[in-house]
RNA sequence: GGGCGGUUAGCUCAGCUGGUUCAGAGCACCUGCCUUACAAGCAGGGGGUCACUGGUUCGAAUCCAGUACCGCCCACCA
């Protein structure tokens, strides 16, 4: 192959990912080796891919491409989320957009209209993934919604119903009216939003229905809701109002007579401290008109408009119907005053309509056993989390689980499986003949199209939550007594899961509530935390804001390995990511560094006859124990999920070890070749480098490490076995880093004195030994002498290395005056430094407390402080007596 | 309002159960180099009172308390 001076990712990439697709190396099947297994957060299925997805599954693919080089068998399931609420509202949308609206469907109709946008959509995530590299088993690519899936979902239902933990009930709920469903509270979000406070007067009933002169005022900000009004609430302890105690008083505008109650919910030093009890759209309200048996009028309708139940206004959309009421109660003077108010109201989620508390018949699933046990999972440790302040966040919420609403009134998504007889009762089964044989039980003559079924589906994460299990095995959830079948025994509990924070409740405390509940055991070992991508700002991504670069451009533009390198060298777990585009031409610059030094090692002529120079072996037996070094720290780091430390262990290795200590080190004088067996070991050093920086750069490290020699047919590095740490001398170390420091300082002198490297310098050692001179001497490029003592120190420059005194001879450049001043300023320097030491060594409290081998330290400090004076002094004189 | 976490170089972060010559890394910046692998590069260099205040200790970036600011989660006074 002849190799551009520069890389080009866009020729390499498509073509390994089809040959790895070809050879089926991402396909995983049960068999003797250890599993490694991670099932993918699965995208919605409308989505498309952004920087978070990126960010996401890189660190899968990471963790799955390592696991694989480390000789397990890796399993990464992928799949999408049918994602009720989203997928619903982008159906409706696009129907609308061509006139029709959901109304003028029949389920059937609507659902066949969202299995074909599924169609059409549904698989664009999941091409992006294989364009960023990801290893997924494609072959087991999994929805929630499928048939099979669905069915578990379905028989988890019916589980828990005859389980006892699965209820209906009346409840308050956060509903959408915008998508006519029920939202949990945890997909409410509360803005503060400007808004007024309304003062209005309701006048004291006479006893028969007629206003008296006496009156009170209340405060609200949704005086639309006048007309549901059940009661009137103070707090007992206010005395301002105990004459209210027993009266009756009047609703304006359509004088219906509500009673005055007490209940110390009420804030005494809060707006006029009474106030108005609306059970059916409030939910403290609605508490309060539990304790007080107050009657419930319900007079908004899923629409968010009033219903004929208020009287007036009816039709009238919610806010409509403020502006109106307001002037209304204006008129009748019944206004005392409005004053500007921010306030926080609770949005929805999906669609950001203002959410409207609404007293429906639900759904809910218990939380109580399983949240229990969903605990303790994480407290025992069986589930990790990284970082591990999370467990706080996460017991918390477990500590005070509410029971779970699972009913949403939509039609995509798997329907309740609860089907009601004429007379209203009902009874759950997993199919109609099913439910039927149940019914006949209750009602004997009962025919299946006597019976109808619940028109609600099931909240999304009611199947997700079974995503470890189902995507293996889906007749397990809902049949803890069903053999799981082989895929299942293998795989489960995965190994990692990487996902965001802000599904910690919705997703992942709910896995492992389904995995304790089915499995007997926790779904994942770990579950490592990403932060949200952020722009350099700051700012969250977001569409609105323009400030989410597209992948896939990205990846054009760079490369998916440069895209994935980069994101990851800035990504510590749970931290925020700052995005900036600067790191991906960070990744970018690297790959071309990895190609470059590649087309160095390629174009080394190669002589059999040669035997290793001297400071080849040296390099070499050096990078040797380097490598070994640093691999050891590379798995520390994986071990503790420190991905960007290990890729930053990787990349200096590379680009400091490799390219400029050792390449440098062996390359041949120019035009000469190189002996084989530096080159052999050249090139086994870059397949371990290749090797360990694979799972992040998937790409360029099968191109070359296809190229460096002739591989077997269908054998690919993502099967290669990673470097293992291994033993080695730390001396071997040690020494090399003493003769880089040499060769530092030697630098240090020509950029100072603007000496070209070309030039071949002196340097003199103050020592009996001194390690890998022939590296230093070329690299350097110096002749290296060892000496006893300087004579004629006058004649260079001199510097230290550790307790070393060198120096560069340098006889027309050098100015004494100026050297002598430098070796004083050392000298004092030193000086200091050594008072400090002994000021601590003679501190009594110090040597009498503190540990011996930190005392040794000090002394050793001291002594090396003293050895290092007496050179510098030994110079000064020397220089002196030059003059 | 309750809880959790943070504040270390211009930026992003590392510094684990106090003690190596401990104040670090990458990027950015400055200087000099197109030295035949790479200017997406090479070599050299500058830069921080570790938020603040007090305490514990022989010794504090590290432990404790308080203050300020930032972030996240939960709640939501109508």
């Amino acid at each position: 192959m002849e190799l551009a001076a520069k890389y080009s990712a866009a020729n390499v990439e498509d073509k390994w990912y089809a040959w790895w697709m070809e050879h089926k190396f991402f396909h995983s099947e049960p068999n003797d080796k250890e599993p490694y297994t991670i099932v993918i957060p699965p995208p919605n299925v409308t989505g498309i891919l952004h920087m978070g997805h990126v960010l996401n599954n890189t660190l899968n693919d990471v963790l799955i491409r390592k696991a694989r080089m480390d000789g397990k068998n890796a399993c990464w399931v992928p799949g999408t989320d049918h994602a009720s609420i989203a997928t619903e509202n982008k159906v409706v949308a696009k129907l609308k957009a061509q006139g029709i609206t959901k109304d003028d469907l029949t389920r059937e109709e609507f659902l066949a209209h969202a299995w074909q946008w599924k169609e059409e959509h549904g698989g664009i995530i999941l091409q992006q993934l294989r364009k960023l590299g990801c290893s997924c088993d494609w072959d087991r690519t999994r929805f929630t919604m499928e048939p099979a899936l669905s069915d578990a979902v379905i028989n988890t239902f019916v589980y828990f119903y005859n389980k006892g933990w699965i209820y209906k009930g009346v409840r308050m709920v956060n509903w959408d009216p915008e998508a006519h469903t029920a939202v949990s509270d945890d997909e409410v979000i509360h803005k503060d939003t400007k808004s007024h406070f309304y003062h209005l007067r309701y006048f004291i009933s006479d006893g028969n229905g007629a206003p008296t002169k006496e009156f009170l005022t209340i405060a609200t900000t949704r005086p639309e809701t006048i007309m549901a009004d059940a009661a009137i609430c103070v707090n007992p302890a206010d005395e301002r109002y105990h004459w209210l105690r027993g009266k009756k008083v009047l609703i304006p505008l359509i004088n219906r007579e509500i009673p005055v109650i007490e209940d110390s919910y009420v804030e005494m030093d809060f707006g006029t401290g009474c106030l108005k009890v609306t059970p059916a759209h409030d939910v403290h309200d609605y508490e309060i008109g539990l304790r007080h048996n107050l009657p419930v009028l319900d007079i908004i309708d899923e629409d968010g408009r009033l219903n004929e139940k208020a009287l007036i206004l009816v039709g009238e959309e919610r806010f409509a119907a403020r502006k109106k009421i307001v002037r209304m109660l204006e008129e009748a003077g019944n206004l005392v005053k409005t004053e500007e108010y921010i306030s926080p109201v609770g949005y929805s989620e999906r669609t950001d309509a203002v959410i409207e508390p609404r007293l429906s018949a639900q759904w809910f699933l218990k939380m109580e056993s399983l949240a229990k046990m969903a605990l303790e999972t994480v407290e025992s440790g069986r589930t990790k989390f990284i970082p591990e302040k999370y467990v706080n966040t996460y017991r918390h919420w477990m500590e005070n689980a509410k029971d779970w609403c699972i009913s949403r009134q939509l039609w995509w998504g798997q329907r309740i499986p609860a089907y009601y007889l004429p007379n209203g009762k009902y009874v759950v089964a997993a199919t109609l003949e099913e439910a039927l044989k149940l019914a006949q039980a209750i009602e004997p003559n009962i025919k299946a199209e006597d019976l109808r079924q619940d028109e609600d589906v099931l909240d999304t994460w009611f199947s997700s939550w079974l995503w470890p299990i189902s995507v293996f095995d889906p007749e397990m959830p809902g049949h803890p007594d069903h053999k799981p079948n082989a895929d299942l025994a293998y795989y489960y509990p995965t190994s990692d899961l990487v996902t965001g924070p802000d599904i910690i409740f919705f997703w992942v405390a709910r896995m492992i509530m389904a995995g304790e509940e089915f499995m007997g055991r926790e779904p994942f070992s770990n579950v490592y935390f990403t932060g949200i991508v952020r722009d350099k700002l700051g700012r969250k991504m977001s569409k609105t804001l323009g400030n989410s670069p597209d992948p896939l451009t990205l990846i054009e533009k760079y490369g998916a390995d440069s895209v994935r390198i980069g994101m990851l060298l800035c990504s510590s777990a749970g931290n925020d990511i700052f995005y900036d585009e600067a790191q991906i031409q960070q990744g970018a610059a690297f790959c071309n560094k990895i190609w470059n030094s590649y087309r160095l090692v390629k174009g080394f002529s190669v002589s059999k006859d040669l035997k290793a120079g001297e400071a080849a072996k040296e390099a070499t037996r050096w990078f040797a124990a380097r490598l070994s070094q640093a691999v050891a720290q590379i798995e520390d780091l994986y071990g503790k999920f420190r991905i960007s430390d290990a890729l930053m262990t990787i990349y200096k290795l590379f680009w400091d070890d490799y390219c400029s200590w050792y390449l440098e080190a062996i390359k041949p004088a120019y035009g000469q070749p190189l002996d084989s067996e530096t080159f052999e070991n050249t090139l086994y050093f870059f397949e371990a480098l290749l090797k360990l920086i694979h799972p992040v750069m998937p790409f360029i490290t099968e191109e070359l490490w296809q190229d460096i020699r002739p591989r077997k047919e269908g054998e690919s590095i993502m099967y290669a076995l990673s470097p293992k740490p291994e033993a080695f001398d730390e001396a071997v170390i040690e020494n090399f880093t003493l003769a880089m420091e040499a060769v530092n300082g030697v630098r240090g002198i020509r950029s100072q004195r603007n000496i070209a490297p070309k030039e071949v310098l002196k340097l003199k050692v103050k020592a009996g030994e001194f390690p890998c001179i022939p590296v230093v001497e070329k690299l350097a490029n110096v002749e290296l002498g060892l000496c006893e003592s300087f004579d004629g120190a006058s004649q260079g420059v001199g510097f230290m290395v550790r307790t070393l005194e060198m120096f560069v001879v340098l006889d027309s450049l050098v100015d004494v005056n100026e050297e002598i001043e430098k070796a004083q300023k050392e000298l004092e320097y030193l000086q200091k430094f050594l008072n400090g030491v002994r000021a601590k060594l003679s501190n009594e409290a110090f040597i009498s407390r503190a540990p011996e081998a930190v005392i040794n330290i000090e002394r050793k400090k001291e002594s090396d402080a003293l050895s290092k004076i007496q050179s510098i002094e030994d110079k000064i004189s020397a220089l002196k007596n030059s003059k």
